[in-house]
DNA sequence: CATATTTAAGAGTATTAATTCTTAATTAAC
DNA sequence: GTTAATTAAGAATTAATACTCTTAAATATG
């Protein structure tokens, strides 16, 4: 069941990590973020150029640079996350589509999913980076293993 | 979004198909299928071969050979297909999950991602070929453009 | 038995996703 | 200014998925 791309689900892992560990500067850099969570860092520095052109993040080059949040973690939502690195088009196409459908011309399981893709979107737009991460901190869920 | 394979989702609408024309014969060949959906040939056959060893069809080569479900209709679930063609452990990983991740070991997302994992599920196994047939057959929804 | 029809099997190709690698640019500190 | 640390950019590689093609086997019919 693949819901999420690797690069997303990389993505929002490693930004969970940034925002489940207060860090002493301002930025963390992406070598310490792949380390702990035992990442690709070419991997992740791509991903995170991507969210840095999205406006998600901030970026600094050189000694004690790295990436930061570009707004408050109460501020970025999982939706935000995902469409970025997924495309807008992500909730079009779904379950057992054929080419063009959709509400006019639904495929056998559209009602059904319909509610599902609600509740999945819905969920995505109402859950900060900062729930999570203080779930983390409250060690309910973790990152790794 | 992906949460089907393209294996999967044209091996359901071939099954839907055949539920949703009451055939003459006793099998359906696979070019009639595949002619009517617009879908591959060779990629047809291939996906009813793999359902054809896991015994979920019945097969008969030669003139006015086919495929046939190996069951009635009201028997198949689509869990059967899915688990069939996605392999058993469909379920296991899902959303934001690191190696080893699940019930023990939550993911961030584990909690929301459950509910809709069982509410997925539940449909699936509760789910008929007939009964979504029928909807076909009732024009409340189709299987192409 | 010859021919046409149809699935079986699997090799082969193409496309996409995932990952790695190389080189460049930026910045801090000495 | 030299060096070390760090991200930027994107080419290159690998792996997985999707799809196509070729050949073989089975079966019905004349
Ligand atoms: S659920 Fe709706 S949108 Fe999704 S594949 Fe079916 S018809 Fe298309
Ligand atoms: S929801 Fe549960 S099973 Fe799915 S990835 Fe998260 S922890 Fe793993």
């Amino acid at each position: 069941m693949k819901v999420l791309s690797q690069t997303s689900k990389y993505g929002i892992r490693a930004l969970l990590y940034i925002v489940s560990n207060p860090s002493t500067g301002e930025y963390v850099s992406i070598g310490e973020i792949t380390k702990e969570l035992n990442l690709s860092f070419h991997f992740l520095t791509k991903i995170f150029r991507e969210l840095t052109n999205k406006g998600i993040l901030y970026s600094y080059r050189g000694p004690s640079g790295g990436i930061a949040l570009a707004k408050p973690s109460d501020q970025i939502m999982l939706i935000d996350i995902v469409l970025a690195l997924e495309g807008e088009d992500y909730f079009d196409n779904c379950l057992l589509g054929f080419p063009g459908c959709g509400v006019e011309k639904p495929c056998p399981v559209h009602n059904f999913w319909k509610g599902i893709k609600e509740d999945i979107k819905s969920h995505l737009c109402n859950t900060s980076l900062a729930q999570l991460g203080e779930k983390i901190l409250a060690e309910e869920v973790r990152l790794f293993d």
